[in-house]
DNA sequence: TAAGATTGATATATCAATCTTA
DNA sequence: TAAGATTGATATATCAATCTTA
């Protein structure tokens, strides 16, 4: 039996204020997208990846790899996005279990709409309070913190 | 019309470094949570912030400050909990609109059967990786941040 | 068998409407 | 009227089972 090495009051204070960073920024990104252009950050994030591919077009196996989304989760969402028209899929020419999902015209008019009032927001929020130290501490911590996860999930 | 400043490419990695590390660290530690003691994040966090009140009693209002959830979230929440067991809801003596929220004897030892291996968790993934000054960031983005949050609600 | 992906059932979160009393 | 809180309907996320083909 090891005994618990408990969070000091400070780490305490730092965990909690990043649950809640997190929980509220989410929120309000969402509602700022949601009201300028109803998308959702879910939606604006799988479109940024799908702009960023060459021809809009991305396997769902790719789309996962970059987002950390659950399979079922993106699968359900892609679904709901599709009967939005957002994005369309298509056969796998390169392995027929697969399929390809594509940027649609509306899609991409989407995000191209939405883009520059979510970038606003997110620099609103975030960057513009960041000194460069900052921001290079948050770069590394976030890389260190994501490699960990990823060790952890093997 | 003012032309939007985009994010350059740091600031794009770091962004998505930071959405991917917030949704996959939820993700694992509830998995954990869920695995060991059959709570959720949102479960521990409600229970964490009702053992530190005195008597173990709060105000929903309270809770919904102190999480920053929405108000009627935190109502379903509580609802399930109190299902669950976990919490109980009373009068309350000096505020008839209103209602207390307490912990159960169940929900206590809930918490701290949790507890260790929740924190030895939050350890794992995130301060062990933390340096100090890298911690005293944490700590100064998360505090600006959730005040800049705070301001662009009113 | 395992990779790629989807599906249906269930749990949780969000939105809009409502209720009660300060 | 507004604060405190809940409710029911809907949207989204998660879990377990399934399907197809490499």
């Amino acid at each position: 039996v090891i005994s618990t090495r408990w969070l000091d009051e400070r780490e305490q204070r730092v965990w909690q204020a990043c649950l809640q960073m997190q929980r509220q920024l989410f929120a309000q990104l969402n509602h700022h997208l949601q009201a300028e252009s109803g998308l959702s950050l879910s939606d604006f994030e799988v479109l940024v990846q799908l702009t960023a591919a060459p021809d809009g077009r991305l396997r769902p196996f790719e789309l996962q790899r970059n987002l950390r989304w659950e399979q079922s989760r993106l699968s359900h969402h892609l679904a709901r996005m599709r009967r939005r028209g957002l994005v369309d899929r298509g056969e796998c020419p390169s392995d027929s279990r697969g399929t390809v999902v594509t940027l649609t015209v509306e899609g991409r008019r989407a995000i191209e709409t939405a883009a520059p009032g979510h970038v606003a927001a997110v620099r609103r929020l975030v960057f513009d309070h960041l000194t460069e130290p900052e921001l290079v501490a948050l770069e590394q911590i976030a890389g260190r913190v994501l490699d960990r996860l990823d060790a952890d999930l093997s």
